[in-house]
RNA sequence: GCGAACGUAGCUCAGUUGGCAGAGCACGCGGUUGUGGCCCGCGUGGCCGUGGGUUCAAGUCCCAUCGUUCGCCCCA
């Protein structure tokens, strides 16, 4: 029979990788739930008009990178791209949205999407997402943001950069595209690459953000965002930049930060790391105010963001073996199973560790007590099984008593 | 969707101008009665990614295909 491999961008995860993924969503639970965040459980698959109509129509994400299919009836379905559109839709499903007040909620899962995978991206991947819904004050958009740092930190990781930007509101933005499209027009042909001559008519922000050296060059010059805020968008931005100041959180501003989602208004944040490859950015989000309208609620303001797991766990160190307090060796077939009734002991008093399940040379079972890296190995041969007893042997001092079994569990 | 590199033992990788499939690690057994780490000996383990082609002969050369990786793009 041929073996059956996995799909191209999906990961199995094994220990010790999949212990990274366990104690991000733990540090993740733990910060968030000292912010008054409950934990929102959310479903994979979502018609597919929710992303179509929360992300964006022209986005690349709902253009060519989605995962979608008919099902039994037809409906065309899709495996979230993110999770933002789905938090939204399950507010306004649920009534929440209508009810007023505040609501903090964080979500962890997977999310697909149809890319060519290379370090830090895979089809499929795993997000922490945190939204506060019916907030519109600059003070909701510090506190997220002060969060995400402070998640950041107990996770370990604290040589990232976090990257400001605020991209205006419905009344502002339209100007400012007018501008910088103005700008570009007033280029030569050839200043700019080929892709970000077709963006300056489809996604004229998107040129500030290219890589391109000629490109970066010839948008040296071109308006800012920051300089075309509204009035009101102004103060906004600046009272979210106040309090990251007077926290001391180390930020820049990136006038050129450009997220690929069209649901962002004001204030976008991204952390990035040079450590992990191109893919570069660990997490990011900004202030969605017009979404819940736009997916059939009340005007709900609301702003979020999404962690990027995989990209996390590149940056953390390998985890520390697991404690192991014993090994239990067992050196004649005919003990085993007082072998295991012991182990079980041993672990019903709170205990960890090993038991032969098989009874192999000595030699080999004190290898694998070494390896484990046991504090304890018991010893049950045919000697112990008859009389009750069981050898223990101190692994670091190497030296050996033999005990009673049951006095010796008693006494723990 | 585009580009480049790479697929040989469980893992990391050698393999010459085409000529019997290799090492290290891991695993198993042993180095005098039932005792780990260091060291030593022996052993298990391979459709050389897959399918064609060239050749007396292909892991090696050619074509295709699948997969992996790193970029582009995009984003977390």
């Amino acid at each position: 029979m041929n073996a059956i491999q996995k799909i191209k961008g999906f990961a199995d995860l094994f220990p010790p990788e999949s212990d990274k993924f366990t104690f991000l969503e733990k540090t993740a639970r733990e910060v968030f739930s000292r912010y008054g965040f409950g934990e929102l459980r959310l479903p994979i698959l979502e018609k597919t008009e929710l992303f179509s109509r929360g992300i964006g129509e022209e986005t690349d994400v709902v253009q060519k990178e989605m995962y979608t299919f008919k099902d039994r009836k037809d409906r065309s379905l899709t495996m979230r791209p993110e999770a933002t559109a789905g938090a939204v839709r399950a507010l306004v499903d649920s009534g929440l949205a209508g009810k007023g007040g505040v609501s903090k909620y964080f979500t962890f899962g997977p999310m697909f999407r149809y890319e060519r995978p290379q370090k830090g991206r895979m089809r499929q991947f795993h997000q922490i997402n945190a939204e506060v819904f019916g907030v519109a004050s600059p003070q909701a958009d510090a506190e997220l943001i002060l969060m995400l740092s402070s998640f950041l930190t107990a996770a370990g990781l604290t040589a990232l950069n976090f990257e400001l930007n605020s991209l205006g509101c419905h009344d502002c933005r339209p100007g400012y595209k007018a501008a910088l499209s103005a700008y570009y027009a007033s280029l030569d042909k050839a200043a700019l690459c080929a892709d970000c001559l077709r963006r300056s008519e489809t996604n004229p922000l998107r040129v500030l953000d290219c890589k391109v050296p000629e490109c970066k060059a010839a948008t040296a010059n071109a308006p800012l965002i920051t300089d075309h805020l509204c009035a009101d968008c102004r103060v906004h931005f600046e009272a979210v930049l106040d309090v990251l100041t007077r926290t001391g959180l180390t930020y820049s501003l990136n006038p050129r930060l450009v997220r690929g989602l069209d649901y962002y208004v004001r204030t976008t944040f991204e952390v990035t790391s040079g450590a992990i490859g191109s893919q570069s950015s660990v997490a990011g989000g900004g202030r969605y105010d017009g979404l819940v309208p736009l997916l059939g609620g009340p005007q709900v303001p609301s702003v979020g963001f999404a962690c990027g797991m995989e990209r996390l766990s590149l940056l953390l160190p390998e985890p520390a073996p697991a404690r192991c307090d014993f090994f239990l060796a067992c050196l004649d077939q005919s003990a085993l199973n007082d072998a295991l009734l012991f182990a079980q002991a041993l672990r019903d008093k709170g205990l960890s560790g090993e038991v032969a399940l098989e009874a192999k040379s000595v030699k080999s079972q004190m290898r694998q007590a070494g390896k484990l890296g046991a504090a304890t190995s018991f010893i049950l041969g045919a000697e112990e099984a008859a009389s009750g007893t069981i050898g223990v042997k101190d692994m670091a001092s190497g030296s050996q008593t033999s005990v009673d079994r049951a006095k010796y569990l008693s006494s723990l």
